[in-house]
DNA sequence: TCTGATGATAACATTTACTTAACCTAACTC
DNA sequence: GAGTTAGGTTAAGTAAATGTTATCATCAGA
């Protein structure tokens, strides 16, 4: 992921701060986002889905901590990083902090290098998250869908995206049968219109690259892939 | 599935670790076992059975991948998830570790948060296989919709899509009669006119796959299936 | 610009499911 | 018990679905 794509939440009361913060974030390629308080985080954080929130506990209308809890109940959002800002010593908010889903904490007075550094530590966790959700393990194969490529019996095979997409939906569910139109809605999506024949050739490479025995057919309804 | 049922096994050698995640998990609901080591691992593993096993990578006396093979050799935990902890970066233990047979891995540091939400990931998988609503079953039948196959006295039954239907609709509600008319209704649809012996034909399959006295003719009226 | 990879398609082959026709049997009616 | 009716059986025919292969347009990267 390219930081240009990765947006952040900043929330605090003090114009100040979010000027400052937001400035150093936005000039290391950030999307910065800014609210005022709790509510107004919510709502952002519903609409706009941050990878990234900065919270600071004190403040007006609604504080962090009431505003982390609401977001973590948020189902979109329960992979989004949280961090506190936090003055040093209110060693409280530190435990009734992580108890409302926070993953880190920031301490002021802010040190912008600190704090950049401290975010390019929490994102990169997020990366990699993200690659180990992104690896799926069926019988001897192993999918990678960040680096578009299989793994089977230790050996690597490349394949081109629509084979790829289609072995790994079919590999998503072992054993399952995807009926024809569902492989189309999934890989071809629901617009494209192609000829009848598009998906048996694919099936075919499949079965040529990954194991004749590995896909069956079902007439009439569709394939699945069985380990 | 209650969470209270549900066992987790989770093998480090750092006592910290051990804690912190014991915590976290039986916090959530689950029953925790602990070891220190593989070998202990291996011995509570093959002893209580555990549904998920969280294995650090690096330990001594055996480490993880030797025991993630050992455990999957035992035929009760062919089932049991494993799930690796590794140290960001040891690229090598994923690869390794998913030829010993595991599932999945998670990266130090460890989120708690991340952590859980993975298990909760993990464990769903398990509970589809339990509780999937497309899986009838009727004396020694097994019929899974999902993946078009019959399993009669453990054994698969391949069926064609209209003998798999009817005998889906016939088992659908055993004892029932359910009346010719509506069987064309219902398998073939109202439109398709078909003649008078075709659903004969097929039930003569049927019995000839499934067992002749699981299906009784109600003359005049229609079939039904009887366990 | 060229090249090779990719993905779609057409045309044909093959396979399989499904249907039908023709005949057979059992049961029921009078 | 002959006639009638509903269903059983079988094999063969047909249509539908899928497999296969070669070919072509498109596009990204050298």
């Amino acid at each position: 992921m390219n930081k240009k794509d990765i947006t952040i939440l900043l929330v605090d009361d003090e114009p100040d701060i979010l000027e400052i913060v937001g400035y150093n974030l936005t000039a290391e390629g950030y999307n910065v986002l800014t609210a005022e308080n709790g509510v107004e985080a919510v709502k952002i954080a519903k609409k706009k889905n941050p990878h990234l929130i900065i919270l600071d506990v004190m403040m007006p209308e609604m504080d962090g901590i009431e505003a982390c809890e609401q977001i973590r109940k948020l189902p979109d959002l329960q992979n989004t990083i949280i961090t506190f800002l936090t003055a040093r010593g209110e060693d409280y908010s530190q435990v009734a902090g992580f108890d409302a889903g926070a993953d880190d904490y920031i301490t002021k007075p802010i040190r912008p290098k600190v704090l950049v550094s401290k975010v390019k530590a929490l994102l990169r966790r997020l990366k990699e998250e993200e690659s180990s959700d992104n690896v799926v393990k069926i019988g001897n194969l192993v999918i990678n869908r960040d680096e578009y490529k299989i793994i089977k019996d230790k050996k690597e095979i490349v394949l081109p995206r629509k084979e790829f997409e289609l072995l790994s939906l079919l590999a998503s569910k072992p054993g399952k049968v995807f009926k024809r139109e569902d492989i189309l809605d999934k890989v071809w999506g629901n617009e494209v219109i192609v000829g009848g024949r598009t998906i048996d050739v694919h099936i075919r490479k499949l079965r040529e690259k990954i194991g004749d025995n590995s896909f069956k057919t079902i007439k009439g309804v569709g394939y699945k892939f069985v380990v």
